[in-house]
DNA sequence: ATGGATTTGACACCCAAGCGACATTCACGC
DNA sequence: GCGTGAATGTCGCTTGGGTGTCAAATCCAT
């Protein structure tokens, strides 16, 4: 948490956001002016469940991953967060408690907007408004679709959802082949069970399945996916 | 869909909306002044998913299954809307399609305001800009909610859920003993299994067991819950 | 290198839940 | 009444997925 200027990539990570490179200038000028720097190493909380929120925030560099921990004790994460994404704004607009506990997975940097500047912001700019609609659009349409898989795809059709969308948002050529794409995020397969709400084992077993269908290749250092179509036909067919 | 105007009750519900009721005057006038009246039979479509998003609907009378059928053809219910509870907003928001078909669950009167009139309304009161985040918030947390309960409840427990859930928003005093609570929305046990995302036989199994631990009551014309408390152990306690 | 910690791969076993089948009850129209 | 169709209550079978366990592989710090 030293260092309170963007590195050149920080900021175009930021800049390069789906969401936020659809701003003015103007505006983004002005959202970028009271932002602030924040560094964690690996492992770090950011924010956790239950406290009342000050600031809204933005991923630079690294990953935060949002997740909770259930009565139980069992840890579930709801996504992870990659860079020039923006996320705490349910807090902040309802006055509640927050929702979920942030870590940073691997070093990371945020940008953070104190709350009572993002209502200042909010308040100049009715832009914003139209804006926070969309981004709030977005994210429930994307929570539907989860409940929907949940309630209807087997295992196996989620986890290959799931690679798909994370080689979308992480995915790097190949080393070895420049048509593969490698997930530079990353994760265990514990914690992509806990991001699919399923058990280690048997996300080891559909990842094993995966590879000898071709569909992917475990490495050290990241998942491969060899055949996206593969992984896309499994998603559908498996729910014939 | 005749008659264009409210009943006595239907407006009410309507100004007695947990969200509405907190709007000014002002605001819930122009929102009431180019907002007309249908009317649908039980079992009608009222919107269907992959529509483009023409209206920005409110349920005065009746209820509205909020569903949607999967690839494999699976039906799921993602909720059953009161009166007084608006929705359809997140496709006007994002631009993009309907998200799930709406059904009238019994003879149903529903309030829309079109798509124009509504950003118009928008235009002239920044009022709603922050009215429309906070039901958008409210909406982002409820699905959180419910994903985690996805992740990581057993079925008897989100039932019990429901079960509170339903009683708190269609409940009535009970005939027989005034201190149970009967839920007048009337759901065969296969829509309920719908909207937990399970199959039916199942769903009859949990509540036969719960009629016999005395939590609730298996009615023609409703489930009666005996027993609140009981239902809230059975949440609490089914995670240990 | 070497020894411990973490991650991965592969079992066996058990339980929750889906599915098909069928009997029973209920509503209701004639 | 009686018959028809829908909703409900119960089986038993099968399967997806969790849990515990252990061995192998990998990573690292000394």
């Amino acid at each position: 948490m030293i260092d309170p200027i963007l590195t050149i990539e920080e900021r175009e990570a930021i800049n390069a956001g789906r969401w936020f490179s659809t701003l003015s200038p103007s505006l983004r000028h002005d959202i970028l002016r009271c932002a602030y720097v924040k560094r964690y190493a690996d492992g770090e909380l950011i924010a956790a469940r239950g406290e009342p929120p000050e600031e809204w925030i933005a991923c630079a560099r690294g990953a935060v991953r949002v997740s909770s921990t259930s009565i139980s004790g069992k840890q579930i994460t709801l996504t992870y967060v990659e860079p020039g994404i923006w996320f705490g704004d349910v807090a902040i607009f309802d006055g509640d408690r927050r929702t979920h506990d942030a870590y940073a997975h691997g070093d990371s940097t945020i940008l953070c907007v104190a709350k009572a500047d993002f209502r200042k912001i909010l308040a100049n700019h009715v832009e914003l408004y139209e804006a926070m609609l969309r981004l709030h659009a977005r994210r429930i349409r994307q929570l539907f679709g989860l409940v929907e898989d949940l309630n209807t795809l087997p295992l196996r059709a989620r986890l290959a959802k799931q690679l798909i969308h994370l080689v979308r948002s992480y995915g790097v050529p190949s080393l070895s082949d420049a048509r593969e794409m490698r997930i530079s995020l990353q994760l265990a397969q514990e914690e992509l069970a806990q991001l699919l709400g399923a058990s280690r084992q048997r996300v080891n077993q559909e990842l094993k399945a995966m590879e000898r269908e071709e569909a992917i290749r475990i490495e050290p250092g990241g998942l491969v996916v060899r055949n996206r179509e593969a992984l896309m036909r499994i998603v559908e067919s498996d729910n014939h």
